[in-house]
DNA sequence: GTCTATATTTGGATAGAC
DNA sequence: GTCTATCCAAATATAGAC
């Protein structure tokens, strides 16, 4: 079973088929290519085939849709990173794939949200995004968990926080530049990725 | 002489003193802490301590003010660059000078501006964006020479467009989590970055 | 170069019917 | 769960006086 799956069962994220579900997916597509302030109730409704009011009986205001995409987004790919990590046996592989795995969410069918997530940040209210950070420490400290290791036995090319400061930065920006149809896959730029931040 | 007052002189970018560099000025500071969009005509003027219908003596729609803060800030950022390599004897020390200088961009007096940039520039309508554009590969011209022969020397750790593409994403995510109170320095920061694109 | 006053549009949100 | 109709607030921009 996949990992959405799951967390639909679990009651941790809204199922996809849902009216809801497509509702915070075509948000998540709006929001990251018109940016959460240019994109209108009557913008989404319309992507929706509804009126614009009916949207108000699913989320009582826009906010709380923006909301409900981010919570939902790092809930699922942190499950993914955990994935993700299990199939390894080193901490060096470990850290190849939690790069891939967070490129792949940057680059792949969910990549609005993931785009969205870190665009509109600060778009939300201060107790919103307090709520929120919860939820993105936990999805850090899976990071944590396998750079500490890897800098005690001094194969990481500088600290822990600062590689994954660094590494935060660059693999988001890669929203910018790279393209899937280029010359050069993801598993290339993981690897690249990978070989900057560790001592060879 | 400074930069700016240079620039100024040659009549390429608004004297910071006048009027309407004073604006361009406080447009930036707002534009960055709230938001392009979250960020009205009313504020601006409030801010300037000036009424909203004021404004439009100085630019004729809102778009142009950010287009100003834009042009302006790559036109004074691409300069500093060249003033900034000119001084280091080797292309090591050239690239250290050009990480250094565009970090200090980022944290320094003129962040707001450079934040500005990177986070509004899908804001813009496609014609102000290609116009932009040009601006914007001169500046990245600068890195690309002194990157492209550091290449050839063997002393990169990945080709020039795939570094400088890394490392733009990790400088400019220093603005999230950087702060000079800090124990780490800017200098220090700088290194580290150095460190990690070149070959030891 | 700034003010006042205002035109005009657009946005988020609500209420009640179906 | 969606529709229709609409309220209300907020936003950009304009026009003409000073």
């Amino acid at each position: 079973m996949n990992i959405i799956q799951k967390l639909v069962e679990d009651g941790l994220v809204t199922d996809p088929k849902s009216a809801r579900g497509k509702l915070l997916t075509e948000a998540a597509h709006l929001f990251r290519i018109k940016g959460y302030d240019r994109t209108t109730v009557r913008d989404l409704a319309a992507a929706l085939g509804i009126q614009s009011g009916s949207l108000f009986h699913h989320y009582k205001s826009k906010e709380e849709i923006l909301k409900a995409v981010m919570r939902e987004t790092i809930i699922i790919n942190t499950s993914r990173l955990r994935v993700a990590k299990s199939q390894s046996e080193s901490h060096s592989q470990e850290l190849y794939c939690l790069i891939l795995e967070e490129l792949a969410s940057i680059q792949g069918e969910r990549s609005d949200a993931l785009t969205v997530l870190v665009h509109e940040w600060r778009t939300l209210s201060d107790d919103v995004r307090s709520e929120l950070m919860v939820l993105r420490n936990q999805y850090e400290a899976v990071w944590q968990e396998t750079l500490m290791p890897l800098h005690k036995a001094g194969k990481l090319a500088d600290d822990p926080l600062i590689i994954r400061r660094l590494l935060i930065g660059a693999l988001a920006w890669t929203t910018n530049w790279f393209r899937a149809e280029g010359n050069l896959t993801l598993d290339e730029l993981a690897q690249k990725a990978l070989n900057l931040v560790t001592k060879q």
